[in-house]
DNA sequence: CCATAAACGAGACGGTACGTCACGTCTTTAG
DNA sequence: CTAAAGACGTGACGTACCGTCTCGTTTATGG
């Protein structure tokens, strides 16, 4: 976010309902029109602000819809299922049940093929969603070494690699197989994926599994 | 593809240098530009070709796109390095190498992107990419089948799906690595990944993983 | 007029309608809108094309209301009424008659204004439309010096240079008494002031005025 | 002008050190950006005063330019040179040096364009501009009625339509002189111009001027 | 060897959205 | 109540590409 009112300042303070407004409009605007034939004038309409409004704040399409898609994000929620297998698995479908929303799917992938090109766009998204939901993985980890079912930490840096590289997969699978193989990440493909991931972070470090 | 001489016909044949240039000048602009400054204007004007002989043979920005990045990915070998962990290694960090070129990176993600709102376009990037590439995954598993390394295949539907989720996680967790986190997917990081996914595909089907 | 045809071009060749069409949106928005509230893109919609052909043609308002207003003034003809004062009344009522017109009250003006801080457009001012009717008064002075009613010349400079003054007066007069005082320049007045000119100009080169 | 202190009224009163500094700055804003390019926020930054405050006093850049401009003309002065001829010559010199400066020539033309169009516009300028500088006409005529130069007058009405049509003609001359021909009015041009003037003046009601 | 017909280059065309600018108004705090 | 500050809705700007359309020209094949 961005609007900050400045304190101890003279003038008229920007308006807090615009702002608002203004990603509610984008994200319906995404919905009905997706990404590409957003325009900004649209969501100015939509949103009851003039386009100059909006380009006070935001610096432009990519911007907005970052801010607008990371909201979508910020539901997600750890469940307390009693099982570390049944934790992921409902966050997993949570995150899937996200990304199968259109403002999701056409606005997240458009930002992110952007960010190839724009540093800054890059450690927006990281920063508005990435990290953000990174706790998840944290929580989740901790709650399980509560109950028994994982072991205590060893190397804090060793930990945050492999926090890494759970984000990578789950993220990663998740979302190649909703816009990618356009197949839905249901109960079953979730229970499926989770036991490969679990299995497989239990074992790693270990010999690599050879088969009977 | 689409330029096939019709055979039969009289007129004047299609340039067939003129696809290739096209292609060529594609992906250059996309390197240059990347996908959301790329002009169709400037990739005819690079192509040494007028606008109409571009919209002749391709609809529009995003099917030529995925022609241009499809051709990136033909480039894919299956190595024969003796193991099963050796072969995925190989073929991951060739995958990592691709899609660290910007003309890959700029450009997959787009159309990805595009093809949450076109089904016709989806159908395209599975056809020319994704099933495409499926080809490795089954080279690599019946390599290793033959080796004693995996037991033969029971159920040939079970079998497909288990491919399915293996490019699920493969390919989304390389992309996630590389333009999402942005951290390059080097050996160290392909060799943890792999040990991962295999020690995961070794073990699903049995009971879930305990810790000691 | 800019759109000469290239001759021996390849391309689409330019509308010659559109210009025709245009010049004459111009002229009906500057009937309704006067100059400041005439848009391009309105003139553009009136003449049922699109701006940017008309941006092609024409380098700005100030340009295309020049053109527009030119047009008017290639009306002007010399009357032959028989007498020198008959044929200067004649004309001066024509040039009343037309900046008397919305079209050119409105547009004139301005332009002049505008061409305070533009060389260029001065200059098309100039050549559209001063240069172009001095005919007037080189046609008028030819045929009084036929009737006898004026010596023939003797320095052609000195000769040029009155046919300027009398521009400046005369222009000067009718667009004073119309657009500032805003009283009609009609018989009455142009009969007067005809007198004062004439009679200032035969005796001028001799001893100056002075009352009985 | 309008700021008349209310009187008996409540309230912080209104700064008289704005107007002058908003009329210097507009007149700054003419020599600088000419008509077109001045926007009155800039003037009021210019005058280090609110926009707000410059709405309060002047409805529109049009109203605001006329009193800036009008300021100009206030400086000019009949010179007492001892004849007739020398008088006029010296007070269109002087109108002519006005002219010349760049923030008349911007301003004066563009208030009359906008003024074909608006009618309180064009009050305005008569009553700020022209009648206020007729004055000029109507001393010129006393005195040189005092030194026997020119016969007493006969009908007032007579009287009054000559001084319009004397200033119709000489600014109406200038102004295109300048602006149009955008020649310099010279002492020379100016001794010519006199001369026509007032030998036409003088024989006017008399029998038309025949060659020798 | 010429006629037909399609592909070609060039570039004008009607559109749509862009991102910016100035307008004139409104809303705040300070005096 | 005025002033400074600055956000606001509005509407035009001039530009950039879009995808289509005319042109005149080139290059095959088939009569």
């Amino acid at each position: 976010m961005q609007s900050r009112t400045p304190a101890g300042r003279t003038g008229r303070p920007r308006s807090a309902a615009a702002d608002t407004a203004i990603l509610a409009a984008t994200r319906a605007a995404l919905v009905e029109l997706g990404w590409s034939k957003l325009t900004l004038g649209d969501v100015a309409t939509r949103a009851g602000v003039a386009k100059t409004t909006l380009y006070r704040r935001w610096a432009g399409k990519n911007e907005l819809v970052v801010d607008a898609v990371a909201e979508l994000f910020d539901e997600l929620r750890l469940p307390d299922s009693g099982t570390l297998a049944g934790d992921v698995e409902g966050v997993v479908l949570q995150f899937a049940a996200i990304l199968a929303r259109p403002e999701a799917k056409s606005g997240l992938m458009a930002v992110v093929a952007e960010s190839t090109r724009d540093e800054a766009l890059r450690e927006r998204i990281r920063a508005s969603i990435v990290e953000r939901q990174k706790r998840l993985v944290v929580e989740g980890r901790a709650r399980a070494q509560g109950r028994g079912e994982l072991p205590p930490e060893t190397a804090s840096e060793e930990a945050a690699r492999t926090v890494d590289l759970i984000f990578d997969i789950v993220a990663g699978a998740v979302v190649h197989r909703t816009l990618v193989s356009a197949e839905p990440a249901d109960e079953e493909w979730v229970r499926g994926f989770t036991q490969v991931l679990l299995t497989g972070l239990a074992g790693a470090g270990e010999e690599p599994a050879s088969p009977p």
